[in-house]
DNA sequence: AAGCTCATCAACCGCCCTTAG
DNA sequence: TCTAAGGGCGGTTGATGAGCT
């Protein structure tokens, strides 16, 4: 009754009042905002106090421009659970539902259709990260005879065998020679196995080879044995070094160094792991941290050094094909778990 | 310099859900 | 079971400042 006699104040919060909600907050913890009025004499309403704190006052809040890093969450999760900013803001420490309302109204709302076609692509970007998750998922049952095949290119390596490539003649001097692992020496192991042939399906599909415009001499599905790489120490302390990606919960990160050539990421990938699974890693993960450092050809623009989410890589890559791809191992990156 | 436009963001509003009595 | 209080949430408004003409 005597709630309905009070003039509550509104507008802009002055530093008193600040000063008197955060002593109240201070002294008796969140929550009973009707209480807040009375005890720390405010002359505000129960909602309004409340909106101060969480907005405004509360001391984890982050304060700042929302980071690249950020906003592609925020595109994420948007085109994922629409306007449900609380939802999305509990996967962004610090910052607020209104924070992240305000942001997307100012920053993509306004965008209309366009903002619209971004969401069906993210969307799209979504159903395409989960079908591989589910992919691999379902290919649990074949991971321990990858991990014997990486166990075998270890010894491959170490004994400096051959190994076979599927080979592309390219018109580009930079993409002349560049191969991608399928399978090892008939001696030690032909691993042209169902799997593997989906697992082929699964990366054509990331890198569309079908679409690399570049002529090739050799038909797409031939496969021959091109050439052996070279048997000198794989790494410099400045090249890559790449770890086994993935795999239900294990860690994953490949860590890149800039000026890195593509033999030492072919050795690389060779030493630890099949395409596939790096790009699964780089779709399972994260983020990746860029370096603005020989990042030239990613199709996004990098500030300094950025997280930025993989897909917003390999997804453009994917358009340009296999072989632009391989110009990853030109960039200073990670992936992250 | 003045006026206008636009972006930004704090704050408010109304609806809804949960919970305690 | 009903009701009111408390609180959460999404949409909207309005003040402010920067940039442009």
């Amino acid at each position: 009754m005597e709630e309905h006699m009070i003039l509550w104040r509104k507008g802009p919060w002055t530093a008193e009042e600040d000063r008197l909600l955060t002593e109240h907050v201070k002294l008796h913890g969140e929550g009973r905002w009707n209480s807040v009025t009375r005890l720390a004499g405010l002359k505000r309403n129960a909602k309004s106090c409340r909106l101060r704190w969480v907005n405004y006052l509360r001391p984890d809040l982050k304060r700042g421009k929302i980071t690249p890093y950020e906003e592609k969450i925020i595109l994420n999760l948007h085109a994922q659970w629409g306007n449900r900013w609380s939802t999305i803001a509990r996967s962004l420490p610090g910052r607020t539902d209104n924070e992240i309302k305000n942001y997307w109204r100012t920053h993509f709302k306004k965008k209309g259709q366009m903002s619209s076609n971004d969401s069906a692509k993210l969307r799209a970007r979504l159903l395409k990260r989960q079908k591989f998750q589910q992919e691999q998922h379902n290919q649990l049952q074949l991971q321990k005879n990858k991990e014997d095949m990486k166990n075998l290119l270890l010894l491959l390596e170490e004994s400096n065998n051959k190994v076979v490539w599927r080979h592309q003649d390219m018109v580009h001097e930079e993409m002349s020679t560049v191969l991608y692992p399928i399978m090892f020496n008939d001696s030690q192991r032909v691993v042209e196995t169902n799997s593997m042939y989906e697992d082929f399906v699964l990366w054509d599909g990331l890198w569309n080879l079908e679409d690399v415009p570049i002529a090739t001499t050799k038909g797409l599905g031939e496969w021959c044995e091109t050439e052996k790489l070279s048997p000198e120490p794989l790494f410099e302390s400045s090249l890559p070094l790449f770890r086994p990606p993935l795999f239900e919960g294990r860690d994953v990160y490949i860590l890149g160094a800039a000026n890195v050539g593509k033999s030492a990421f072919i050795n690389a990938l060779l030493k630890w792991t099949l395409y596939e699974q790096v790009a699964n890693a780089a779709l399972d993960c994260q983020c990746l941290e860029v370096a603005k450092d020989n990042c030239d050809h990613l199709p996004l623009e990098i500030d300094e050094y950025e997280l930025v989410d993989p897909v917003d890589i390999l997804t453009p890559l994917e358009k340009l094909g296999f072989w632009n791809g391989m110009r990853l191992v030109n960039l200073e990156y990670s992936i992250l778990t």
